[in-house]
DNA sequence: CGATAATTTGAGACGTTTCAAAGCGGGTGG
DNA sequence: CCACCCGCTTTGAAACGTCTCAAATTATCG
């Protein structure tokens, strides 16, 4: 594991997402608070430590972050991976310390909105709640698909099923129109995420790539054959899952 | 597995849980929704099939609540369980079919209030937000920190973070001012719900047991002797918990 | 081009599952 | 009221999947 300091300056690669545009029914208001509060990020930032005050909810522009916890000893479990268009409340039910820790995966800009104006815009644009219920009902969707993986399920139906649930949603945010993407993550990262040691993601990856299901190039760029096989291996069903996850728009 | 029909009939049993009083900030509107949708259910009753169409929020008054996937195969994973003044929204992104299957752990008494109602109530009252916001935020704390310990993590610290969270959260609705509970689930059950077999589960509460951490009676009462050590087990600071999952109230 | 991090592969250890069978208990019908 | 039955718990033994350790290989970055 690295060890990332807070950053916020300027990265080195270029962003993922297209700003405002993902953000749906925007509202002039929304348009400025998101620029207003704007940030960059290099990867590998902690944006936000578990069980730390927080008083901002964090809405990605572009890049990737990554939701996470860490026991005791250190060990690490990614909890949930984040979007461009995507926003996280990182308050817990003391309402005012955070309840996971944030985290950039590659470069990424966020905007970091204080509760308050954030308060206030929900209060102002009545559509600004159907967005976030929408979110809401999204991410705990995707995390219980991978509960399910976590709790049954070996380490290919895990491992398909993060590919799959990835592929669709950078399908939906128009980022992939073809199952082919850079997975911003290291195969420890894609462990810690699927509750598998490296050793062993590289074991399914590459026996993934034997079967013909999926390929992989340098550095974690994975490209799906054949994706329905794919979701037969993490046995899941694609219309079902798009409907759970994938915002109606 | 039982074959549970969905029942609307009285059950057996006292139930577990005082109604409206749970519900905090309860404005009289609500107690009135509350009342008017009021139903029982017996045990083993499935509310929701998931991918269902729903067009409703449950609201648990008394009983226990299971919320569960189920694998192609058939397995079960129980993805969280609900306790009484909990609120269910199981609408995912489509807002409009279940994410969730929902079924009872014992005989529970259910408000279904329609959601065109909730959003009235919501609309007219502005408390419920911060009750809505605040069971979302705990229901997200409690899941990952089990999808921590799903991912890493033993049967023991499994099995202790699970008896660990019942016992703090029926202590926050004054059902348990001791640490002894009857836990209305089988082995089965609580295996599907840390992701163990049966028969591990049963191993390890006999573990835990013969180290005088807990004891076990008939049909799962647990009664807790030393909870700093099983939360020690579970890997888990007891006061960093309840900020994350307890309502501040 | 050397240093450092990430991937790949092998072999053995470990924890959990599976299968199987034996106790226990509670409910039902005779 | 007893006997039976069925579901749940308990225990043992063997099989299986994943982890750990270790070393070789390959990429990345200064």
């Amino acid at each position: 594991m690295p060890g990332p300091q807070v950053e916020t300056t300027e990265g080195s690669k270029a962003p993922v997402g297209k700003g405002d545009f993902l953000f749906p029914g925007t509202s002039p208001d929304l348009r400025q608070l998101l620029k207003t509060h704007h940030r960059g990020f290099r990867a590998g930032s902690i944006l936000k430590v578990e069980a730390e005050e927080s008083g901002a909810i964090y809405c990605l522009l572009s890049g990737w972050l990554a939701l996470s916890k860490l026991t005791e000893d250190g060990e690490r479990q990614i909890i949930d991976v984040i979007l461009p268009g995507e926003i996280v409340h990182p308050s817990s039910a003391d309402s005012h310390t955070s309840w996971i820790q944030i985290e950039t995966l590659c470069y990424a800009t966020v905007a970091v909105v204080p509760q308050a104006a954030w308060a206030r815009l929900e209060a102002a644009d009545p559509c600004m709640r159907r967005i976030e219920a929408v979110t809401i009902a999204a991410s705990l969707s995707r995390m219980s698909e991978r509960m399910l993986r976590l709790g049954k399920g070996t380490a290919e139906s895990r491992i398909a099923y993060a590919l799959t649930e990835i592929c669709i949603r950078l399908k939906a945010i128009g980022e992939s129109d073809v199952c082919d993407y850079h997975l911003p993550m290291t195969q420890q990262d894609l462990g810690d995420f699927v509750g598998l040691s490296s050793v062993h993601v590289c074991r399914t990856l590459r026996r993934l790539s034997r079967s013909g299901v999926i390929s992989t190039a340098d550095h974690m760029d994975i490209t799906i054959h054949d994706l329905d096989r794919l979701a037969g291996i993490a046995g899941v069903d694609l219309d079902r899952l798009r409907a759970e996850i994938i915002s109606a728009r």
